[in-house]
DNA sequence: CCATCTAGGTTCAGAAGGCAGACTCAGATA
DNA sequence: TATCTGAGTCTGCCTTCTGAACCTAGATGG
């Protein structure tokens, strides 16, 4: 029997409870969005050019996952609105989006544009990974397990 | 007009195009199987628990977008079998890999089960960000830039 | 020589999810 | 009272996913 969403979800793989819950065409960019500065859902829908009524699912279930938070807010003079914010654990995404962006640049042609920056120094960051005994590991060094039950 | 698959694969962002090529619920899953040791259809299709009729396309799409490459191969006294393999491209995923295991682990519960170990000292593997100048790079200190094409 | 097995698929019908565009609703504004 | 705006929902079509059955080529068994 495939796996259904439900299986996914209930796998004890971190990459599949993650994938679960970002992978699609769409949540990886409201969060790029989001994190650019666009809190708004107008905003959110027109920019990314995404229909509403697959942005408005989207951003509930990144709310449900604890990804983004949505705030009531009212400017003085204006009624309520709706804004989402990351949370913590939103925030903590920026290292794959980080590492989205490296891989991008390099593999797929015509990736410009989009620019990360150290906010201390204004200096181009990039992604790398250590091992717990503090040695650099380079792609080639990373060992994956696979556990049967993925 | 929201936007198409046509018009997210000609986004000059490397998140689009990234999530263009990587963003749905398998092709991840599909190279993190790769990388941990499946290379052939039966093995990735009953581990996975993906119906052969979606994995089929997957593969040639990873194929198509030279993360994965498609050999033939004979073992002695068998037939011709196919087998798939990371490109250099599809090995530079890791990161990526690395930063969904950081990330699931610390944010969804009941993420356990996969490993990543430095295959120098066995030590366990985490992500994090630098900036060009060589600084340590927090989450909170990355300036991210959207330009308006995205 | 014929039947069977196996790896690696393809084909099919039905279910689920994505899409565009129209509609809704509540509060502010003219 | 009518209109505007942000934040959605509703509807109907279309594409993709799913599970099961089927197909093909080369080995293997009788």
């Amino acid at each position: 029997m495939p796996a259904t969403l439900a299986t996914l979800e209930s796998s004890r793989c971190p990459i599949t409870r993650s994938v679960s819950l970002l992978g699609d065409r769409w949540s990886l960019l409201i969060v790029r969005d989001v994190l650019g500065g666009l809190h708004r859902f107008d905003e959110l829908a027109s920019h990314l050019k995404i229909s509403r009524a697959v942005l408005s699912p989207r951003l509930a279930g990144l709310v449900d996952a604890g990804i983004l938070e949505r705030a009531d807010y009212r400017e003085p003079g204006a009624r309520r609105r709706a804004e989402y914010r990351l949370t913590e654990s939103g925030q903590e995404l920026v290292p794959i989006l980080a590492a989205l962006v490296d891989w991008g640049r390099r593999h797929v042609a015509g990736s410009a544009g989009l620019r990360l920056a150290h906010t201390g120094c204004l200096s181009p960051v990039h992604v790398e990974m250590g091992c717990a005994a503090g040695h650099a590991v380079p792609n080639a060094q990373l060992r994956i397990d696979v556990p049967p039950g993925h």
